[in-house]
DNA sequence: CTGAAAGCGCTAACAA
DNA sequence: TTGTTAGCGCTTTCAG
């Protein structure tokens, strides 16, 4: 029954982190913010987890939680490529999560997303796709550009051409996939492989197969990134690179308790892997 | 710049609130989760949310957040009907959310699981289905029993007969639904209609559907519960009953800020409508 | 009405 | 070793 406020008081510590995320029912930021919850509880830590969509909330968010020393340590989950990492206070333990802080003095945990993207596409010229095709994010969102990055450099390494019609921006939705196979449909570049930066395009993907009469893997193979909860139950079912996002988390709330007790003093910048997970929409009869 | 803690010491409040769901991403707890973070700041308080599996670990968990006095009030999620309920802390500003409190005599906000599942019936027996079949959750929930006494009020005032072949008890899960649907048509028990309990389970029997080639709607409507992400994308687009998780998330926010303000002495029990939304799986040709 | 002081319940430093 | 005390930074009360 000891009292924490006054203990915290005394001691000058609150036993409390942070996680600001863009939203908490993304199943990717979710998964992460669960990880970290539970390592930080492990090692008698609370963790309090907010939303800030905007760069204007999340500043005052930080102002709040730091400025009136609320928390010992924040997680940011910030897939934009905005100013948000600028507005740290300085010399406060904070660690990236699922992307990196831009500039890189500062910690961060994230997917090794040139990598995924290159072992996706590997996985697709593998099965003998020719054609490759990609659904990317947002074009302002880092790993959009890790994993195109990543798609190039596959092709390249494949000896395949890149075509810049089998390149479709989409922004994450379902209907954006579906639209990106429709539209290179329509302009005579179907591709015999596409590999989605996420599941729900690639849900949308397998959906203009079928409206297009294409069957899949036969005449299309399509592999996502994410392992979704129903990734397993797709028409057919999803081939797709598996992120540990619980891990993720876990690994950075570790990362940022090191920091707090000064047993890590410079800035890591962890990448971790993710796994082909190979089902039905890629698989050679 | 003042200092929180010190502020908390002096006037014996945290202006913190805890949030305990059994896990922090399902979309249901999620969306719950958000709703009422944002509630809870708009108020300037802060939300502490934790993921406590089993009653032990819950019981834990509150001994550690109220007993250590770090947060003002409880937001507790638990749709087990276990004996979460009797583990509180008495006089301690509590709200139960998505579920009632067993006993009533705390705070809840929760859906009107009775009246959607009547609605969703309802709606099934005007477009013209006459065996109409559910999948359940699982029967521990207090919600799956609430929803089958609206499904079998709903039959009874339609004054159709209720045939125990065609309630299945299923999990939640995908694979449960497409279970469901298989079961009752191997022993000669096929609907015309189907109300699952949620959209996973739904779309489970829209799988088994197409796989018994069953036109939906024509041969087989179907209907579920929650209006998840993808439920517009499914194949057909899936009618739903939607739930507002977050909107229950605020009023259980906004309920317990009442009960520690002391505006609120008296426990009170809300219930939310569900809201038809109809799409392409129960829409008449 | 403005300003000084006591006290919230701990921890840590110090004295015995 | 064990016991006592100052002090963490606020709020609130009480005196001026």
């Amino acid at each position: 029954r000891p009292n924490a406020i006054a203990r915290s008081m005394a001691r000058g510590e609150t036993r409390t982190l942070a996680c600001i995320a863009p939203n908490l029912t993304d199943y990717t930021f979710a998964s992460i913010i669960e990880g970290a919850e539970r390592a930080a509880r492990a090692q008698g830590y609370y963790l309090l987890s907010s939303s800030a969509r905007d760069e204007h909330t999340f500043a005052a968010l930080v102002e709040k939680l730091v400025g009136h020393r609320r928390v010992d340590g924040l997680l940011v989950i910030n897939p934009y490529a905005d100013a948000r990492h600028q507005m740290l206070p300085p010399k406060f333990p904070v660690v990236f999560v699922g992307a990196h802080a831009r500039g890189g003095a500062v910690s961060s945990v994230a997917l090794d997303d040139r990598a995924l993207a290159q072992e996706a596409v590997q996985h697709l010229v593998a099965i003998g796709c020719r054609r490759i095709a990609t659904v990317t994010g947002p074009m302002q969102e880092d790993c959009t550009n890790d994993r195109l990055e990543g798609f190039r450099n596959a092709l390249q390494d494949a000896g395949l051409p890149g075509d810049p019609a089998l390149v479709y921006e989409g922004d994450w939705s379902a209907s954006s996939g579906r639209e990106a196979l429709h539209h290179m449909a329509q302009h005579g570049h179907l591709p015999d492989g596409v590999f989605a930066q996420n599941d729900r395009m690639a849900l949308g993907v397998l959906r203009a197969a079928r409206e297009l009469k294409l069957r899949v893997p036969e005449e299309l193979a399509v592999i996502g990134v994410d392992d979704m909860p129903l990734a397993s139950y797709f028409d057919p079912p999803l081939s797709t690179m598996r992120q540990d996002m619980q891990q993720i988390g876990r690994r950075a709330a570790d990362l940022l308790l090191k920091t707090i007790n000064g047993e890590q003093t410079r800035p890591e910048n962890i990448l971790i892997p993710a796994e082909l997970v190979v089902r039905e929409s890629t698989r050679q009869a």
